[in-house]
DNA sequence: TTCCAGGTTC
DNA sequence: GAACCGGGAA
């Protein structure tokens, strides 16, 4: 019998304890990772904005000229690409004068198509803004989310959206939970699913079919 | 010194 | 499926 989703959060919070995502001072900031943070390490992009911190803010970004971008954020890689992506971001940002409150009149949906649509930001880098700066029930899938399910015993092989799905439809539809359990789903995979999993010591495994 | 991990686009 | 990348692990 494979253990609830539901379950599972429990497990890894007695584990873990509250993770208090995203490490982040503004909803800017939080952004800005979001963006920095994708095929990286945090331990990168932690270095990357302590080099952005006295321009951690969307017109003083915008005053920089690329070569000053890219040196800046050059520790979490691709650093060419994200600041393309970060340009884009912001120029779409600029249409609401860079304030979260003009888009808190828009739909989850409605913001979510407005993410995609820009260029660098895709399903995963969208949904973790929607939850982490807007606070919108939104589930994140993750690489870390499909490796630790299918150790357990999950068939998640499916797209993006249907993946997503099947968590929330089987999850109290809270975002601190949401918060939370992506949170803790990185921990556990950084500190024992890894690529090459540490079951012996893994917290969960009696709950793994993995190990069996 | 090479190898690995990891979102998004085209 | 390749290309984009720096840093940590092996």
């Amino acid at each position: 019998m494979l253990p609830t989703i539901e379950g599972i959060y429990h497990n890894l919070y007695r584990t873990y304890g509250p993770q208090y995502w995203w490490p982040a001072d503004t909803p800017f900031e939080m952004m800005i990772g979001a963006i920095l943070v994708q095929n990286t390490a945090w331990t990168n992009v932690e270095k990357a904005l302590d080099q952005l911190k006295d321009h951690l803010d969307p017109r003083a970004i915008h005053e920089l000229s690329d070569q000053e971008l890219e040196s800046m954020i050059r520790p979490s890689g691709f650093y060419r690409m994200k600041t393309q992506r970060i340009r884009a971001f912001l120029s779409w940002y600029e249409m609401y004068d860079y304030d979260p409150k003009r888009l808190a009149s828009k739909s989850t949906k409605e913001l979510r198509q407005e993410l995609l649509h820009i260029k660098g930001i895709g399903s995963e880098t969208a949904d973790s803004i929607l939850l982490y700066a807007f606070n919108r029930h939104v589930f994140v899938i993750d690489a870390y989310t499909k490796r630790i399910f299918n150790r357990i015993g999950f068939d998640l092989d499916e797209k993006y959206e249907a993946i997503q799905q099947f968590f929330e439809m089987h999850l109290p539809k809270k975002v601190s939970i949401y918060n939370e359990y992506h949170a803790l789903i990185v921990e556990h995979a950084k500190r024992f699913c890894k690529t090459k999993p540490l079951c012996e010591q893994c917290p969960i495994r009696t709950s793994c079919r993995q190990l069996i």
